[in-house]
Parts: structure tokens; sequence; C-alpha cells
DNA sequence: GCACCATACTCAAGAAAGTGACTAGTCACA
DNA sequence: TGTGACTAGTCACTTTCTTGAGTATGGTGC
């Protein structure tokens, strides 16, 4: 269970309330652990109850007062614990990469449609990581940052993070442009209903057996 | 909810048992949705219920007998549906990266270790991918098989598992080496004390403020 | 003959995540 | 004054996923 992890490592930059905390495990920004607000509060409530992180409430005048957390000795134990433990594997589950799966069966104008605003959402995230990463740097140049720096956590998420937005906007930028040419040539010759057969039996004419992976 | 459109998806290309399922959504091999064994049958049994996909039993030999399942009509207009709905954004959540993320304060020994398991991992699944591509489109030219090919969704979303991997194994070959440069520096000057300070309070000398992220 | 592996599948329970609300205070603007 | 946005946080319930087993058949190797 790495969620509390996750919030564990994220504290360890000082103190940060929930709420800050539930702006950076947002879906748009996360890059090494997404995560829902009402799921950060309870980590956050169970984390301090066992001793890992340590709160203290801060008075504002102009917003309501926050509660905001920092990691504790024994939290930093934790890490190092989990740190040295075996990791999972990680995997993807995704809605759009179901639908391009199925991309020979359906109507393929939704699927690029997302395809399009899942290239754009990238392409935002790229930018932003960018900044974030020169932020992070400041005046440095990377190598120097990377062999110097007093805390590059942080940097080397976000350069996998942008890695993987980089090439996802590339993927689906190739895959709505392949989709899109197919139709137009769809849209030629009567080629669709072809297209569309049935799946029984298995084996469709013209295509390579498809074999399912032997487990390596 | 898309694990059922995951097996959907993962249907169209005939008839496959559970067990053939649960190697194609094995965390080694799946490059567009991860399921486990015991969901897929689960999952089987409802769609069969629901009328989404229909199951034979198959009379074996030297094997124990087996049934395998097919997409109905009322499957593929439930793929239909689904692929015109809207995409829920995909994330990571990767344990590996928390450790990164946590690189500065925990030892960087077992991180660095793991870093070069996933780089061998990764490189293992793009040789598998790379050959998985090659039978899909046989003796076809890449272009032309997007181009022409009857069936190409699998080929895309394998595509997108390599760029994945590539892209990750990378990132791993490289931040490997940046942290075993790091702990080598470290070996030669005291700078490991340094480095491993508690991290109240949260600015640490030399380092740019870090802002979390404003959502976009 | 037993252990192991592959094929083929099932069950129970708990943990984690997601959905869909909700509360309260302050500020800016129409 | 009402609305919307932002800050700051909470709750109840449902769904999905994970863990940790288990069953059965047949083949192979020691």
């Amino acid at each position: 269970m790495a969620l509390r992890h996750a919030v564990l490592a994220a504290l360890l930059d000082g103190e940060y309330s929930g709420y800050q905390l539930a702006k950076a495990f947002d879906v748009g920004v996360a890059n090494f652990w997404h995560a829902l607000p009402q799921q950060l509060y309870v980590e956050l409530a169970r984390l301090e109850k066992d001793g890992l992180v340590a709160g203290r409430q801060v008075v504002q005048e102009t917003r309501p007062n926050k509660r905001v957390f920092r990691v504790t000795e024994a939290g930093l134990a934790e890490l190092e614990q989990f740190a040295a433990a075996v990791s999972k594997p990680s995997f993807i589950r995704d809605d759009l990469l179901v639908k391009v799966q199925a991309a020979d069966h359906v109507g393929t104008g939704p699927v690029i449609e997302q395809l399009d605003e899942r290239a754009a959402a990238a392409q935002a995230k790229i930018e932003l990581f960018g900044e974030l990463l020169r932020q992070m740097r400041g005046d440095v140049d990377e190598e120097e940052f990377l062999r110097r720096g007093d805390r590059i956590g942080p940097y080397l998420t976000c350069l996998r993070g942008l890695a993987f937005e980089q090439g996802h906007r590339d993927w689906c930028v190739r895959i709505a442009d392949v989709l899109r040419q197919r139709d137009a040539q769809a849209g030629i010759a009567p080629a669709q209903a072809a297209r569309k057969a049935t799946p029984l039996p298995g084996v469709l004419p013209g295509r390579a057996p498809r074999t399912l992976p032997r487990q390596p």
C-alpha cells in the first residue's frame, strides 16, 4: 500500500496542508502517484495517529485556518523501509487505450476526437512539467543540478512525468492520424463493411493468426 | 468501469478462454489494461449473464476441458457506446517512482538496484512487444499494415506499450546512473550527512524554493 | 510415486479507490 | 445580496482491486 508512502514522500520538502497535497496529487499534475482529496485527508489522519507525520494548526487571516503536516523521524524510518522493500510492478489501465484496442469494430469518430483531446492535455502537461523543472533547478544547468542539488527526487519524478507525456502525446497524434486516414480511405471504397465484420470466427482473412503472448 | 470493456475489446479477435485472457492481461504483458485471473473469470461470468459474451465448452483430450467466450452483438453495442463516452484521464501510481521521489532521504542502494531491475524488465518487454508487432503485421511494412490491415487495434495499443517501456527503460537507466554518481561523490566527500538532513524546516539552503504546482 | 509445471478454474475476505455529495469562510463582481 | 471561485476540509456509500488461498487434470522428471 503506497498511498501512505507517496504522501510521506511528498511531505519531505517541508510542511504542507491537506489542500496543498490535494493539488499536488491532482490527476492533471501528479507524476508519481494520483490520489483524491478525501483519500489524502483520511491518510493524513492515519499517518498522524501512527506518529509518522506531525500536524499543527496555522491561523490565517483572510483564509480559513489550516493544519499543516511534516514527516517525523518515524515517518522517515517508514520510508527507508519502504525504499528497501521490493516494488510492485507498474501497469496501465487506460480507457482510451481500450477504445483504441477496439477501434476496428467501433465508430472511430469519437475515438479520434478523444485522442486529439488527450494529445492536447499531454501537451499542456509537457509545458507545465517543463516549467516546474526550470523552477526546481533555478539557474543551474540540469546535469549540474542532478550532480549537486540538495533535493533532486521531485526533479527525477518530474522527468519521468515529462517523458511519459511526451511519448503519450506523440502516440496519440500518430494514432489519430492513422485512424483518420483509414476513415478517409473507407469513405472512398466500401471497405467499411468488411472492417466491421463480426469477430466470429477468430482468424480473419489476410491477417497473421493472433496468438496471445506466452507468459515470460 | 472499464474492466468489462477491456475484456470485450480483448475478445474481439475470436474466442478465448478465461485462462488465455488471464495470460493476456498479465502484468508482464498487458499494454492497455491489467487484471488478475479471478477478476477475469468473475467478469466473464457477469458478461455472459448480461448477454454481452457467449460461452461454450471445449472438450480437450490431454488438458482439462475449457470454456471459451466470444463477443455478442449486444457486447459490440456496449463497446460502441463505451467508445463514444468520455474517457477518464490516465495517471501513474508507481511504487518505484515514490521511492525515487524520496531518494534524497533514504538509502539509495536498494533504489538503484530496483531501477536496474525495472530497466531490465522494461527491456524484456520491449523485445517481447517488438516480436508481437512483427507477428501481427507479418511480412507487411508497418505503414502499409496500418493503412490496410483488417484489425489494427491490438497493434496500436502494442505500439503504446512499446513506447511506454522504451521511455521507462531510458529513464530508469539514466536515474540509476545519476544516483550512482551522487553516491560516488558522497563517498569522496562527507556530503552524506547534509543530504540526510531532517526535512524541517522546508527551505533547504541553495535550493530554489519548492512551490507546489498551481492547478492548471 | 512424488513434486513440479502447465492448463483451467473458484472462493472469501479485506483493502483501496471512486462517487457524490456535503460543510464553512473569504473575496470579487454584478 | 447572490453567485462563483478559492481555500480548507468531511462523510457515507459503492465499486474495484488485491490478497491469499483453494480445486482438478495430465504430463514430465527424478
